[in-house]
This record gives structure tokens, C-alpha cells and sequence, in this order.
DNA sequence: CGAATCCTTGAGTAATTTCAAGACTGGTGG
DNA sequence: CCACCAGTCTTGAAATTACTCAAGGATTCG
């Protein structure tokens, strides 16, 4: 088929962006949309696998993810791999690296993903002219501050039935907020990588897995996850510690 | 003795303060550190164990630690508390309520402690006339993240050894930042909070710090906390899991 | 000085980790 | 299209570790 569509014809922009109330163009005017979309990099997708930053390589710009999903991973001094987090779609990646001249965690993507790449120093000077913009980054980087907060509650939560139903949650909550199902969804990650994260190793995941489907809180096939009972998922990872609301399931 | 000082006389202002380049200030000129210091409020001293804001309480300004030091915990489903971090002078507290319109975080003073308030409205305004200003909150914003970050890092280590010797290594980096000694300080917290932060409870607490100190890592004296053996500390918080080299203690 | 809180210590239990090995996938190449 | 291969996932049994429960002792703050 002939190919006469133009690069930035294939490529979407933000006004049009379905993730644009989750991104840096939230509150921003039509206008104000246009100046922002003129500095953004949409290049061709990240294959599975690949760094979109690596850990020590300089900052130059931070990336919103458009499709896919990325693994945030650090090196531990003792060779270790240690997951810090995992992006979706209208995640902003990077923000962590404006502070230092440098990455201070590599960016992996999980499955075939594209992202939106916006060069910081043009953000920086952009932002200087619209103060909506620069708001809207203060906003976003205060979210991902509570993110990376909740993230504590879930790793301090002693039993891994309680780390997973937690963990379940939150991805679920993601999802949600993309108008996707709440209820039904494919972890885009290896139980490894979300071994890894929730500090548990990969067998105590499969087991933990296998028993929260046993008692009917879950159903799984491989990496699609179906939330059968909600509550008491929620009574186990909110509820008290006892056991005594899950206990009912 | 005879007291003619004005309020504004006993009260330091952002020029003078020892920890500006950790703070707001950093960056900025002489003329916009005066702006910035106009809109600082410097209140008397916070109680031990008074609240600096609640959660769930509207959100009005950040604060920006100057004396003493802060918990910062969420109230769980379950009642139990969950600390979430601590803060010391140089650190700026309630950024993770910018995006939500409330404070999703308790803030309790663990000892008499001074903060300088900074009405939040005003520093956006202001912001937006300073780039600089504007910038440098980005900048600390991002720093908290960072600071965020490693502490899920401290979190997925198993062993309580570990987690004692990775969250000591991190007061004793913070105390370095501030000029003070980074091998001997004091930890403003108890054993039960920090227990709460690193998600182990009082008895092991108590027993991971003796073990410590029985190895010659150590030396405890209530909340006097000297490090002895720097290298070990770090091999065994950074150091391979097997233990090879904290053995050779 | 006195009460409240915090810290310590001991013994037993429950949980995850470790070690080992087999089964399953998904992606690649013939 | 099928077969292969590497990585992923599962399962079992033993070992380690932190948790629970209980109670006494030490600090600290008012």
C-alpha cells in the first residue's frame, strides 16, 4: 500500500491524546496545547526489552507513556536487580532524574510500548512562559510522590497475601482510571518482576497466587487477572490484620 | 533580662538560614530570596508530638523543616498507623498534597521543632514571576521522589540487619548533608516508630540493633547511635546477600 | 518523683526463604 | 507450520527468620 502519510500524520498529538487529562496537557488551553505538542518527541514504539534510559546515562528528557508499559529498575551493589516501580499509560517517566544530572534508575519496557518523549530543558523554558504548564508538572510529579508513598504501606505489609491483594488493587485502581475494567486485566510484568518488587521471591508469588484463587478471591491465566470478590480482596488488604473480615470470605 | 526584640528579630529569615542551599532558597538571588522570605511565615515552636497539619485536612501551605524533626504516617483501614518517613531540617514537608486538595499524610513533631511555613497559593504566585523559584521547587520536588524511591529499595531487603543498616547509612548520609557528624548522631524517633517505618516490630527491632552492636558494627547508647565499623555497615546493607563480606567483619 | 511509655528478653509459632527439580510458555528459527 | 529452546512458572520438603505472646526493666517527661 502507498505510503504518503507523513510522519507526524501517523503520530498522534495531544490535544487529541485519550491519556491527555492524566498528562502534562491537563488545564492547559487549546493554545497553550499546541506550544506544548511543538517541543514533544513521538518516536516509533520501544521493542520489548529495550532501555528508554539506562541508570548513570545523562537526563535530557522525561518520557509519558502512551502504550505499553516500563519497569523502573536500579542495580544493587551486590549485582541484584531491585524493581521500583512499573508505569502504564499516562505515566510520566524521569522525574526522579531532574534533581541530579543524571538517571538514577533505568527505564525497561515490558512489552512493545510508545512513549511520548519531551526534552526538559524546552520544558523547563516552556513552562517559564505558561504558568498552567508548570503547574500542571508541579501536580504531576506531587502524584507520583503519593504514589511512591503507598508503595511503602504495601512493602511494610508483613504477609504476602496482603502485598499481593494490595499490589492487585492498585493495578486495578490504574486501570480504572484509564476507563478499562477494574475487575479484569493483564499484568503486563513476569510474576519475577513483581517478585521482585513486592520483595517476595517467585515461589512464594505463584503460591500466593494459587491460594488467593483457591479461596475464590481471584481468577488467573497467566498474566490476565480477574478480581472475583472484591470486598473481600479490599478486607484483605485495608482490613485489620487479624483476619477476621477475610476470614469470612 | 530585658526583652525589646522585635518577633521578626528572634526569627532567622532565608538569607541568613544555614540550610538554604537545601531549601527553596537555593539558586535564587539576593532580591528574590528577599520575595520568597516575604511570604515565609515563622512560627513559634511545634510541641513533641503536636500535629503540623492532619490527614484529611485541607491543604494550604508546604513547611519546610528548620529545627527538630518530623513522622510523617497515615492512619490504616485497620487502625494501625503506618509511618511513612521522617523528616529533619533542610527537608520540605506536604508536596504529596499539592495534586489532591487535602493532606494525605499526619504530620507529628517527635520533639520540639521549628518549620517555616509557606502558604501555598502565594509560592505558586510568586513562582510564576521567578523562574528561578519555580525551578528550584521542581528540583526538591524531584529530590523527595528520589528520597522516595530508595525507600522502597530499604523495604524489599528481607533480613532486618539489612534494613537496620541500609536506613542507618541513610540518617547518616542526611546528617552529613547538614555538616554534622555521620558517625555519631542521634535518632530523633523510637525504636517503636522506626520499627513502624521499616516494617518490623519492636522486638526484633530490639534485637537486630544488639546483634549489631554485638558484632562491633555498633555502638548504642539509647538513642545515640555511633557507627563503628563504616565498611561493614555497608557491605551488609549494599553487600552481596550471602553474606561474604559482612562475615569478614 | 512518679506514671506512662518505651525497651528488652525469652520461648514457641507461623511464615517465607531456600534448595532442588520438573512443567509450562512464548518466541525463534528451521 | 512445527519443533526447539530459554526463560518462566510451579511444586515439594527442609531450614531460617521474624512474629506472637508474655512479662519484667529502663527511660523519659511532666
Amino acid at each position: 500500500m502507498t505510503r504518503i502519510a507523513t510522519l507526524s500524520e501517523t503520530r498522534s498529538n495531544c490535544h487529541d491524546c485519550r491519556l491527555r487529562s492524566l498528562c502534562l496537557p491537563d488545564n492547559l488551553s487549546k493554545e497553550d496545547i499546541g506550544e506544548l505538542d511543538s517541543i514533544v518527541q513521538r518516536r516509533k514504539p520501544v521493542a520489548r526489552g529495550a532501555y528508554l534510559f539506562q541508570a548513570g546515562q545523562r537526563f535530557n528528557s522525561i518520557f509519558a507513556v502512551r502504550t505499553g508499559s516500563v519497569k523502573a529498575s536500579t542495580l544493587l551493589a551486590n549485582g541484584d536487580e531491585h524493581i521500583s516501580g512499573f508505569h502504564l499509560p499516562g505515566d510520566v517517566i524521569g522525574l526522579d532524574a531532574i534533581v541530579s544530572r543524571d538517571h538514577p534508575s533505568t527505564a525497561i519496557a515490558l512489552e512493545s510500548t510508545s512513549v511520548c518523549e519531551i526534552p526538559y530543558a524546552e520544558l523547563e523554558s516552556l513552562g517559564d512562559r505558561l504558568p498552567t504548564l508548570q503547574h500542571q508538572l508541579v501536580r504531576i510529579m506531587s502524584r507520583e510522590l503519593l504514589a511512591e508513598q503507598s508503595t511503602g504501606h504495601l512493602l511494610t505489609r508483613r504477609a504476602a497475601e496482603q502485598r499481593l491483594a494490595v499490589v492487585l488493587l492498585k493495578f486495578s485502581e490504574r486501570f480504572a482510571n484509564r476507563g478499562l475494567s477494574a475487575l479484569r486485566f493483564r499484568l503486563p510484568m513476569s510474576r519475577l518482576d513483581l517478585g521482585n518488587y513486592l520483595g517476595l521471591v517467585p515461589e512464594t508469588m505463584s503460591r500466593t497466587f494459587r491460594r488467593l484463587e483457591e479461596q475464590g478471591l481471584l481468577s488467573i491465566a497467566g498474566k490476565e487477572i480477574e478480581i472475583v470478590d472484591v470486598c473481600a480482596i479490599k478486607a484483605l488488604a485495608y482490613g485489620n490484620n487479624e483476619g477476621d473480615l477475610a476470614a469470612k470470605a
